[in-house]
DNA sequence: CTATAACTTATTGTCTACAACTTCTCCCGA
DNA sequence: TCGGGAGAAGTTGTAGACAATAAGTTATAG
């Protein structure tokens, strides 16, 4: 240890629960395990090179978070949505957004808008690019920016739940309509982020209206049964 | 065992983790466990009977629902709400609320309107009487009913959610101002009931606006450091 | 050949035990 | 007398093993 600037002090102290937490979220909005999959806890203990019990405590966390399903004696699966899912999940955010919109514009702090800017730029160039992936991403970023605008933490968090709900029916589908939905999404976008930069909270209202995502839908809003 | 009516069949079939979670939710929303209190694991386990696993995993389900709160290595305790967390939770609570009118009025199963009125009814009785607790649970049962009015699941478990977080500062909160704050509310539910009844969304939602809570905080919106 | 029942297997549910870390207390030195 | 460090106690984090239940399979009877 001649080098004074080695790092003794070990950063990374999150437990082993935390770390299936985020792995398994990655298994399942990556979509190497598919909606309706069933989901052993065995199999998890030997990928992720751990023991049980943090196992299940971060598949009761994910349960929560409405990325995986219980079924009482038989295990647990990646939930499956349906369309009357979507249409819940779809109308919520849309909500949400709108509040954000209200708490947040016209900025209070101007460095919330440079994590827009930047998600803007990233769907720009994954637009072009033809990199699903990284629009995808981006679109994630720029709308939790824009929930960050809010600065309501509950707020944050029900959406970030939401929006991994969608994600996870998006890795599976990625078919034409919906990478055509992202596209025309980088303009819209654009328009939302310059109308919030505007301080107009009426005119980003309306940008936020139009920005309509729920293009990929098949069907149109499905009540529930 | 003369009677054949003698139920052998178990019809209770849930888990540990079930179980504990319904307890420890029961300790925390009835005061037992008071706000910024650490709650031990080692506790709960003779407490309830139980392990320390299921303890634990019921212990992740309630950090995710906002009731418990996880310090590193230090363990859990109950949540103490600051009135930055009271006005978050509000204000959600309130476009939530918006949103469940607009889903739902004018109701389409008039079987849903049952709950509302029963709750109305205990919530008259419970001010009458003075009993507070049987009052903050009509409250309670009249919003989660009004929120079923929508018919989103999802929203349905944001909502009480954020209901039980509230509820936990309600139950050290006993000072005469939220008693005051109930008391009132009930006309206000009255009046709100009606106008669902009626049909008549904006009228609803006049209703809504005008039935504010809130009333139990000392001080003005705070914004959150 | 089909259907039912018993058995086998695999997975979840639960418990006990061990390891690691944090904190409090006590002792020693300045 | 006050500050710092070492030790001890208690609590959380993790692992492995046991128990119970559900599903799949096979064999047997009709």
């Amino acid at each position: 240890m001649t080098l004074a600037s080695e790092p003794t002090v070990k950063i990374e102290q999150l437990s082993l629960v935390e770390l299936a937490v985020t792995k398994i979220k990655e298994l399942l909005l990556a979509g190497i395990v598919k909606p309706g999959e069933p989901v052993r806890e065995e199999w998890l203990t030997s990928r992720l090179g751990i023991s049980r019990p943090p196992v299940r405590e971060a598949m009761q966390v994910l349960v929560q978070q409405g990325l995986l399903e219980r079924l009482p004696r038989r295990g647990v699966r990646a939930v499956s949505l349906s369309e009357a899912d979507v249409w819940e999940i779809y109308s919520l955010r849309s909500v949400l957004d709108k509040f954000a919109l209200e708490l947040g514009v016209p900025v209070r702090d101007p460095a919330l808008l440079e994590p827009m800017r930047t998600a803007v730029a990233q769907m720009r160039a994954s637009s072009a690019a033809g990199d699903h992936p990284a629009n995808v991403l981006a679109n994630r970023n720029f709308h939790l920016a824009l929930i960050a605008l809010g600065g309501n933490k509950r707020l944050l968090q029900t959406y970030e739940n939401l929006m991994n709900q969608m994600q996870l029916l998006m890795s599976v589908n990625l078919s034409r309509e919906s990478v055509e939905h992202q596209e025309v999404g980088a303009e819209r976008h654009e328009a939302l982020l310059a109308a919030i930069e505007s301080g107009d909270l009426d005119q980003a209202l309306a940008a936020l209206a139009a920005h309509g995502e729920l293009r990929f839908l098949s069907t149109a809003p499905v009540q529930q049964a």
